[in-house]
DNA sequence: ATAAAATAGGACTAATTTAGTCGGATATAA
DNA sequence: TTATATCCGACTAAATTAGTCCTATTTTAT
């Protein structure tokens, strides 16, 4: 329920990993999830991922790889949750714009729950990837 | 990933609705669960764990049904979140003792992530029935 | 040129978790 | 003794998450 998905654990993982790479330097997908024993292609769609969202940098081809283009101390966790995953939202309705929880009187804990969100954002935003490191 | 199941929003919903009830009144699965169309056996179920924890009274029998047994200002989130879904963990690792996370190398991210671990865990302590009302 | 090694990405399957249902036991008030 | 509750285990269905397969494209080195 509140529990990070395996995609996210690979990436945190990988970037971590990355991130500790000399610079200039760039490391393959087959590379780290060989070494941390995670499926390739899932861990090469995570890393496609990040790179889309310009996390991570990618070169394609022989020789090519990754490596890391966003300082660790300015790489939010929420940066990487949500390139991986998609916006992450409590409740289903707080994702929906169409919701009708608060017109009629079935759902009363929706927009209490937003204090929640709120905090658990602000976690996240607050958090780099050099508090992990 | 980062969302509440629908047991624990219906939890709070008819937490909520009960605590609403004059003191001394009792309410029943029945009644809650058609005021805001959840599944009735299944909304029994999450009040019978209420009720095992302490947090909701219950009464059997006909004329039976439940009352509130904790002060809203003092009841946690995080009492309701674990009677109805146990305790909450990150990573599969953090909820168990055998985990080789730490000596090996495999998993770089455990210890790092109990930072966010604990930020979670303060606002679900922090934030009472109350503060959802 | 061509082969090798890498990323890119869609479609699919398997596994796990979550949501919901069913059936029967027990308790209590009228 | 009947009606109306809670209690609770076992089961099924639905949804989500995890993992696989296959093919295309890009780039470097020979």
């Amino acid at each position: 329920m509140l529990k990070l998905s395996k995609k996210v654990e690979y990436g945190l993982i990988a970037v971590k990993h990355i991130a500790l790479e000399k610079p200039g330097e760039t490391l393959t997908a087959k590379e780290i999830s060989q070494k941390y024993e995670i499926p390739y292609e899932l861990l090469s769609k995570i890393l496609q991922k990040l790179a889309k969202e310009k996390i991570i940098a990618s070169y394609q081809g022989s020789r090519g790889g990754y490596s890391l283009l966003v300082k660790p101390n300015e790489l939010k966790l929420s940066n990487i949750i949500e390139a991986i995953e998609g916006p992450q939202y409590l409740t289903e309705c707080m994702d929906n714009e169409n919701c009708d929880c608060n017109k009629t009187d079935c759902c009363t804990i929706k927009n209490p729950l937003e204090k929640v969100q709120s905090n658990i954002n602000e976690i996240l935003n607050k958090l780099t990837l050099s508090e992990i490191m």
